[in-house]
DNA sequence: AGCCAGGCTCTCG
DNA sequence: CGAGAGCATGGC
């Protein structure tokens, strides 16, 4: 079955999906212009396929959708509802680009780096356990550790006789054993911080539905009550998980690096002049970082 | 080989 | 309170 959706534009897939390049690809990945992954329906799982045609700034996606059997008009609602929150599809970036024009640096980024979005994870549990996997540990250990968990206890769904996983839902994650986490890598603390918060969503007593619609500081301060989270695992989890970009983590190892390398030569900055320097982007401040993030990992030099 | 990497909790003093 | 230990895997 096949899809539409109209971008807000300027939107460019490439960019915005790039991202997901080195993505595990029975996970999710992006690869010759195409995005896939499975997504969660009511009652079922399907593999969503996402390409772009047109141009960035008219830009049209096409949504294929396997297996497409049973499939009413309220799935294919909820389907390009989802794609359309992944790759923040009703946001508008050129306000965005109008009030950065001021500022030399940025401008330069969002001039060469048109149409690109910020993505967001499925759900929000999604981005808790793996901010919650990445603590401490680098990056490319922490992708190792969520695959290896994702292709164990994630629901299976075989396409074409490729299998494909989703993550796993707090109700799996509940009934596990530490021994279960440590067994794909956790570590036994981790195993116990995943465990717990899914035993919390499971038993009502974190109901992240109703954390979505709460002020960016109070998600925070709610998550950060949550055995396992701290400021930067709550912070990475709004970022990740809700595209709350106002959030400036300044105590972050990653973004340090970034100022680091386009504002102080390659020199060490602290976190008062992280927080001076993105306070002049104003509300924009996550949006300019996140442009900042991708320069860097693309070797944009200024 | 050994240390560090997008943290956090627990334990001591 | 503050400081220190311990933890998981991957890369250097």
């Amino acid at each position: 079955m096949i899809l539409k959706i109209q971008p807000e534009a300027p939107f460019n897939l490439d960019l915005s999906a790039k991202i997901f390049s080195n993505g595990d690809p029975q996970i999710q990945k992006y690869e010759n212009g195409y995005y896939w992954q499975v997504i969660r329906l009511n009652d079922k799982l399907v593999l969503v396929t996402v390409s772009s045609s047109g141009s960035v700034d008219a830009p049209e996606l096409t949504v294929n959708v396997k297996p497409d059997t049973n499939m009413d008009t309220g799935d294919c609602q909820l389907v390009k509802q989802i794609v359309t929150s992944i790759f923040n599809l009703n946001f508008n970036l050129l306000n965005f680009y109008k009030d950065m024009k001021t500022d030399k640096l940025i401008s330069t980024l969002t001039t060469q780096l048109r149409g690109l979005n910020s993505t967001r994870t499925p759900t929000f549990f999604e981005a808790i356990v793996s901010s919650i996997i990445e603590q401490q540990i680098s990056l490319k250990a922490a992708k190792s550790i969520e695959t290896h968990m994702i292709k164990t206890f994630g629901d299976a769904l075989k396409v074409n006789n490729t299998t494909y996983y989703a993550f796993p839902t707090p109700e799996t994650l509940s009934n596990l054993e530490k021994d279960d986490l440590r067994g794909v890598g956790l570590s036994f603390r981790k195993a116990e911080y995943v465990i717990g918060l899914s035993k919390n969503i499971v038993n009502d007593e974190v109901d992240l539905e109703a954390l979505k619609s709460m002020d960016t500081q109070d998600v925070i301060n709610e998550l950060s009550a949550i055995r396992g989270i701290g400021e930067w695992t709550a912070e990475f989890s709004v970022i990740k998980g809700l595209h709350r970009l106002v959030v400036v983590p300044t105590e972050d190892i990653g973004l340090r690096r970034v100022i680091s390398h386009y504002y102080n030569n390659g020199n060490p900055v602290s976190s008062d002049e992280i927080n001076a320097i993105a306070y002049n982007w104003g509300k924009w401040s996550g949006l300019a970082i996140f442009y900042l993030v991708i320069a860097d990992l693309m070797s944009i030099k200024i």
